[in-house]
DNA sequence: TTTTCATATAAGCTCTCCTTATAACCGTTG
DNA sequence: CAACGGTTATAAGGAGAGCTTATATGAAAA
């Protein structure tokens, strides 16, 4: 580089105008300036770039040359400046999710859905994966946000609290309910819960393994869903996230244990690296979850 | 266009090395300048571009996105300039000459020769052309140089004279000559000359007008050549010019006839616009014509 | 001629951008 | 643990590039 970019910037809108005043006119700067900077660019490049005659100018053959290479220099940067003005405005970008099947099924699809309505050219990716998974992806630079179970340990991430969730024991709607049940009476009572490798799973077994009560489900599924169709039809009783399931709840097709003492609240959080920034699809996305929930 | 361009300079050297301190001792400025710059490019454009992290930096997703572009502006510039480089180093580009079959065999072949030897990469062209059109090839930017018989009123031109000529009434072997010729004389023999409207032929019609003679040739042709072949095979008396015939008189194919007082000197010149800044291969081919004549 | 519209030049000032110096931060190492 | 060697950030002040204004110059138009 033999001389400031700046200076093309000079002679690009120069040769545009074949005007020195013109450009200077365009540019907010003085003729003076024009002429001083042209005169500094032909010296550095040691090529005459103009030819001064009585009306205006015009471009050697040289700065012809010269004049093709700056233009599309000069329009790939604005191009550049373009896109990242349609990034910040939302009007492109991909906004790229990590979570598991039932967070994205009970909690982000709705917030998905109004997302994609206000901004309909960003590209939505949604990775599938279990919890440690999710916070992998994000590690790897394959997603910007992971849903996650709370509470986890990894101080790589910021992980705001989004949901609070109760899990509950339910049955189907011909059990007959105790007016209350302890741990210990939830332990003995045929169970579905979720297979072992879940972080839902893992919170309950920690739970209970606090009071030396270890849980042996009878049946293991891998699906949220099937918890409550399995305790509907009399299979055994679950162990659910209580706002996941409201409507069944409310239809009477399960029915709540009362739990004694009830499990503890826990979280859903959406986590994403402490050090690189969110793109601003993230942003806008977690600010929405943030607003409407 | 938000920005200077000169912070893109900044921000590709700094993207390239993924340090800022490095950047800075490639562009010989202070780490410090390097951080300002960034900041400020940062803020004009509204996004950040990299991660500032312990070790070094990175890219963001914006910053990767601009830097494509940057990347491609700046290459593209650099092209130009070693297009520039080039010419003035005549390692690339173009020689445009319009001239006459007489000039171009008899004169210039001899200095093309030369110049392409030197040049192997300059591409030559040529326009053949009588006088005046040689001149409006150049007027239209058709060539660079025209090489035309002097004097030519054009002051749009320069004209440098190249070489001198001389204006000699020639024979065949065996004509039999008196020892001198008035041009009254001459006017009287069967002459070969060229056709109207060359510019040799004008000048002699010219000259003997102005003595109230006029030549009324028995033979035109269009070619200098033909001129020495007719005159050689005793066709008639030709005019033709002495320094493109020297082989020919050497050699007694044709003779020589004593005009008193000889036909005067005039002169090949090369005519390029005053405007118009001439190409470097052009400098350079009349620097060479004037070097090795 | 004079006027008008170009660019070039001169001189001086302003404000950008650089430098120096220092801080803060992190990881490594003695 | 403290010191060091490596980042980048910040503060403050100074240099000079590049601007402005004013004027010159030159060619064409009036």
């Amino acid at each position: 580089m033999k001389t400031k970019l700046d200076y093309y910037r000079v002679f690009y809108e120069t040769a545009c105008f074949r005007s020195f005043s013109t450009a200077a006119q365009r540019l907010y700067i003085s003729q003076s300036a024009i002429s001083q900077c042209i005169q500094q660019l032909e010296k550095d490049l040691g090529v005459q770039l103009f030819v001064r005659t009585r009306k205006g100018i015009s471009l050697t053959n040289e700065g012809k040359i010269l004049f093709l290479k700056v233009e599309s220099a000069i329009s790939a940067i604005e191009q550049g400046e373009r896109q990242l003005e349609q990034l910040r405005h939302l009007e492109s970008g991909e906004l790229r999710i990590a979570a598991g099947d039932t967070i994205t099924t009970h909690f982000l699809l709705k917030y998905l859905e109004e997302f994609h309505v206000s901004y309909p050219d960003i590209r939505i990716e949604m990775a599938n994966s279990y919890s440690a998974g999710t916070l992998s992806l994000v590690k790897e630079g394959k997603a910007d946000l992971a849903f996650v179970n709370m509470p986890i340990e990894d101080d790589e991430f910021v992980i705001e609290p989004c949901l609070e969730i109760n899990d509950v024991f339910v049955c189907g709607p011909d059990f007959e309910i105790k007016s209350s049940y302890s741990w210990e009476d939830v332990a003995e009572l045929p169970l579905i819960l979720l297979e072992n490798h879940s972080s839902s799973r893992h919170f309950l077994d920690d739970l209970f393994a606090e009071k030396n009560i270890s849980l042996d489900p009878q049946i293991k599924v891998a699906v949220h869903d099937l918890l409550i169709r399995f305790a509907s039809i009399h299979l055994g009783v679950s162990c659910i996230v209580e706002q996941f399931s409201t409507d069944e709840l409310k239809k009477g097709l399960i029915k709540k244990l009362p739990l004694s003492p009830p499990l503890p609240t826990r979280n859903i959080g959406c986590a994403y690296l402490k050090n690189a920034p969110l793109s601003y699809a993230a942003k806008e996305f977690m600010e929405l979850i943030m607003t409407l929930r």
